[in-house]
DNA sequence: GCCCAAGCGTTTACGTTGTAAATAGTCGTA
DNA sequence: TACGACTATTTACAACGTAAACGCTTGGGC
């Protein structure tokens, strides 16, 4: 196919991300065939096939073979769905292995973090604006990572490499940043790429709409360009060397 | 009051960022006193207001002392809307003085630029993931300076600077992923400190809420830590050093 | 075998939303 | 005065989130 294949995206690995836990969906009527896991499971499932608007408790009721009141018994509404959802994404970077491996080498735990969340990212584009526009616990927790559970991870390993704890919490921000830039723009436009577009897509201006902007015009081939991953790369370890020097002040 | 002021907070300018050509509301019936721009205007105070979920075609029709049906002579739909609003605050960088400065100096106006976004992100914070978030025109079109008339300009001059085609593109895109990051996670925080919370906040996780996270709890006086001013002057410089760097290739 | 309490999913219902279609009011011009 | 053209209102409908009441199944004590 193509000479290097994106080791983050969906199709660079086996699917090693995508680790969903969702019961087959319309698995028969019943009780007990249904619980908070498995409607969380179904929802995610349902946006990552057709986006975010397509989800509502009725349409994800009949999809999980059921009547959408039934889940009110296990989620307490709608927005509480979307929570768990949230939740539950950011959670598949317990079942990733090349995340979990312990280091003492800081910036190498940073990197493989970084892939990580990218990954999840990759794998859930529709998702991911809701990772980001959530509104957190806390107003001091920061999307993407976004669970006490990693923070506390995420700050007691640095710590534990010698930054001081203010030095630790600016690394936790800046990563913060960092990712929530890149992500969202790179499933932003991947989202448009693969997007609701059966004809010429009506949404994107033709070469006779930039009929005003000569420089846009010229420059359109290189802003097409897709290097996300070499950018992402390369602003990573910016963002490394940048720590290094912030260091153990 | 406080020793310094951000200065692109609203507060701490007069208001030059907050430019509504926003005609009074409730401006009483009648045929003449409605147009697109009275609605996107009313709709975007509005959402200052109220936040998003209170805004309703309805809701934003009795606002501006009409039915909510009218709006539809004037806008196609919902979604139109949104786009509109979102046009119109970008737009606010066309009456930011600071802004329009022309300079020969890339550097300074990228600093400019850039505090030019912050203060309307910060004017208003509601409408700024929506900034974020709603499908761009085109994929190489990247939030939050998402209009092609600032993207022009913008290639413009850095390429008048001596940048290379391929450098100017970058420096685009470095630039967006920067302001996204930092902004929309300084909005959803501050939206969070002054949220709808009228009662100790039950969304917050009080200190009993840590207990297993015993680094959070330590660290959470320097997380609740308010340095967005200072963070995001120091990951400008940062990022200009780079585009220094990253020069002329 | 019988009953009953508990848990699960369905049914019904209500208010709100976005929006299409038909209606009525207003005003400059012929 | 009559007439289009705009403009705003009215009416209508399907879909949404969710509360409340309702049946159905099931397992345990007698």
């Amino acid at each position: 196919m193509n000479a290097k294949v994106d080791p983050d995206s969906p199709r660079g690995r086996g699917s090693a991300a995508a680790v969903l836990p969702a019961a087959e969906p319309g698995a028969g009527a019943g009780p007990g065939n249904l619980d908070r896991r498995t409607i969380l499971g179904g929802a995610i499932s349902m946006v990552d096939r057709d986006g975010l608007r397509a989800l509502t408790m009725r349409k994800l009721g009949s999809y999980l073979g059921v009547e959408g009141m039934a889940l009110y018994r296990y989620v307490p509404g709608r927005d509480a769905l979307l929570d768990g959802m949230v939740e539950v994404v950011i959670d598949e970077l317990y079942g990733d292995p090349d995340v979990l491996l312990s280091s003492v080498d800081w910036a190498d735990y940073l990197r493989r973090l970084a892939h990580g969340i990218r990954r999840i990212a990759l794998a859930h584009p529709q998702l991911f604006p809701l990772i980001a526009t959530r509104p957190p616990a806390a107003p001091w927790v920061r999307p993407p990572l976004r669970s006490l559970r990693w923070m506390e991870s995420f700050l007691q390993n640095f710590r534990d490499c010698g930054f001081t704890d203010r030095a630790a919490v600016a690394a936790y921000q800046a990563f913060s940043s960092f990712l929530l830039g890149h992500l969202l723009l790179e499933v932003s436009a991947q989202g448009a790429d693969i997007g609701p577009m059966d004809e010429p897509d009506p949404g994107t201006p033709q070469a006779s709409d930039l009929d005003g902007y000569p420089l846009l015009k010229h420059l359109k081939p290189l802003l097409s360009e897709n290097r996300s991953a070499e950018v992402f790369e390369s602003s990573l370890e910016l963002l490394v060397t940048h720590l290094e020097t912030l260091g153990k002040n």
